[in-house]
DNA sequence: GCCGTTTTCGGCCCGACTGTTTTCAGTCG
């Protein structure tokens, strides 16, 4: 069992708790053991063989670790099967739905006995649901609305497709006068893959204007919630926005509460606490401040830089407010100088014309000059993918010399000969080894047998990278968000062994792929391991995606030394030397 | 159910909006 079908367990046991009304606190025990157990870079089933105590992970207790060690070892959990004795498992589904709660979820099942998404819209059609007790005709249409939109969008959606919505939004509440300042907090701002929603936050003289300019836009499909300082839309794409309109001193009291994460404010009021002082979206007041909210004079709120400082805390950027570590090193000064994209000095994965690429070589070394790069690689498909054209060892051979051509021509920006060479099916490679030498950089990856059992998957990988030959290990889990998961693959598994045999691990900055993702960034800087940032380009302007590994980089962290493609040409050439 | 530079017991983050309430519960972030 990995790690997030146990969170998933965990997280379902909660719900079900929450819908029998247990305390609380257990409840957000199971909660926060949940959150653990998803974020942690190794498989716990892995330390549960190792008889590791499971204990030392934060938030698990005795209680938890015997859980946990249950359902590595039997796949069950007594607690799980007991729970859904008395309460239908499938409410845990209901309380997905918008405007449904664990309380809803139960008093529906024990008025109607609603146990499904299809009961419950079933009910709700023939108006029963409007006859209950605290429900009425709106809260059963929003409940059918929300059953609607459910399934319509399961899925988050993508931080470069939701970049495509916000930004002509912003555009035009800009465009208002009274609009003095504007920012997008939330996952958004933190640049989450994946995005549930958009957090505006915004300071205007007049807030009514803005609110009615912001209900306006033709873009909204319906109006959830209005008032006076809150107004939520929906926009035709789906997507849900809240506008803030906000008083000026607590301007970053509010950027700060509602770019999160939720956990990394729940720490950060329990550091104000412990600090005898409180903090909310209105700033950071003492604790002994009893006065009523609107009498108070707050100690920081004004400037988000201002909160962090008046809890003895460096500004933390936003990437990394996970509750990973991050308001430890803010306090001690051990923050770690983020990756941007002026660091980068080239990009190592690109097609051309030669494969599946829509431009020549010369027209990418046009887009790689002109974005400032010292050096780029040209590194097409191998044979083994046909459908791209992929070279063999006569075509490559001809593809060097139009580089040798090109290299003649231009002696300010550099072209490594590379190849995304396929990793075949017991693990060798598409290409001969004299070929392979004679590369600047080799690329591995897997496009084929994506569905393999795990350990001849991650086998398979492994074999791959004890070729002397290879520098980078490209897209490793070959997911596609929203479209793909992942390989079956230990991670950690092909991490170590990249470690060991000195591969580079890919961060793909493709929005649709961002593989490795950020948590493995995290163990594979762990593992001592570096790392290249590339866009994966199939044309000139997919050279601009750079900017989303740049974004998933920081999340986990990484500094220009842990990327090899922050570094010079001379360098960089030692590093990729045959090991 | 977890946790401990006051604690092994007694805490555990905070506020807005909606709908159905006639003073507030539930949900959400």
């Amino acid at each position: 069992m990995e790690n997030i079908e146990i969170a998933g367990v965990l997280e379902d046991v909660a719900v079900l708790l929450q819908i029998e009304g247990a305390n609380p606190f257990r409840i957000r025990a199971y909660q926060n053991a949940a959150r653990t157990v998803d974020e942690h870079t190794t498989p716990l089933r892995l330390l549960v063989q190792e008889d590791a105590d499971l204990t030392e992970l934060p938030g698990i207790g005795k209680d938890l670790a015997a859980s946990i060690r249950e359902l590595v070892t039997t796949g069950k959990l007594m607690l799980l099967d007991e729970l859904s004795a008395r309460i239908p498992y499938s409410l845990v589904e209901l309380t997905r739905l918008p405007g449904v709660g664990p309380k809803k979820a139960r008093r529906l099942w024990e008025a109607l006995d609603v146990r499904t998404i299809d009961d419950l819209e079933r009910v709700a059609a023939d108006g029963a649901v409007a006859e209950l007790d605290g429900f009425g005709a709106r809260s059963q249409q929003k409940i059918l609305d929300g059953i609607h939109a459910y399934r319509r969008h399961r899925d988050r959606m993508s931080l470069s497709e939701a970049e495509q919505h916000v930004e002509p939004l912003l555009a035009y509440l800009q465009e208002h006068g009274a609009v003095e300042r504007l920012e997008v907090a939330g996952s958004y701002r933190r640049r989450r893959e994946t995005i549930g929603d958009i957090d505006l936050l915004a300071i205007a003289s007049d807030t009514a204007s803005v609110m009615e300019r912001f209900r306006s836009y033709p873009q909204v499909e319906r109006v959830e919630v209005s008032g006076d300082t809150k107004t939520t839309v929906v926009l035709r794409s789906g997507l849900q926005v809240d506008l803030r309109v906000l008083p000026a001193a607590s301007y970053g009291a509010a950027l700060q509460y509602f770019t999160g994460s939720k956990e990394h404010n729940v720490r950060l009021r329990k550091r104000a606490v412990a600090h005898g002082l409180t903090v909310s979206e209105y700033g950071v007041f003492r604790a002994d401040d009893d006065r009523d909210a609107e009498d108070r004079t707050p100690v920081a709120g004004r400037e988000e830089e201002d909160v962090y400082e008046a809890l003895g805390l460096a500004w933390i950027p936003p990437e990394l407010r996970e509750d990973r570590g991050e308001i430890d090193a803010a306090a001690t000064g051990a923050l770690p100088r983020l990756v941007t994209l002026g660091d980068i000095r080239g990009d190592l994965q690109m097609h051309s014309t030669w494969s599946d690429g829509k431009h020549s070589i010369e027209q990418m070394l046009e887009a790689c000059a002109s974005r400032g790069y010292e050096y780029f690689a040209i590194t097409d498909h191998s044979k083994a993918l046909a459908m791209t054209g992929g070279l063999d060892a006569t075509r490559l051979r001809q593809q060097w010399v139009e580089i040798d051509e090109i290299r003649s021509r231009h002696d300010v920006i550099h072209v490594l000969r590379g190849m995304e060479v396929d990793i075949l099916r017991d693990g060798s490679l598409d290409l001969e080894d004299e070929l392979l030498a004679e590369l600047d950089v080799v690329l591995v990856s897997v496009h084929s047998l994506l569905d393999l059992p795990a350990a001849t998957q991650t086998a398979r990988i492994v074999a791959a990278l004890e070729h002397p030959a290879v520098n980078i290990l490209a897209h490793p889990t070959g997911r596609l968000i929203n479209r793909r998961d992942p390989m079956q693959l230990d991670v950690d598994t092909v991490l170590q062994a990249a470690a060991e045999h000195n591969v580079v691990v890919e961060l793909n900055a493709h929005p649709d792929r961002l593989d490795l993702k950020d948590t493995h960034l995290i163990r594979a800087k762990q593992l001592g391991l570096r790392v290249v940032i590339s866009t994966d380009a199939h044309r000139a302007a997919d050279l601009d995606l750079m900017r989303f590994g740049i974004d998933q980089a920081r999340r986990a962290g990484l500094t220009p030394d842990d990327i090899i493609n922050t570094l010079p040409l001379d360098r960089l050439r030692a590093l990729l030397g045959r090991q």
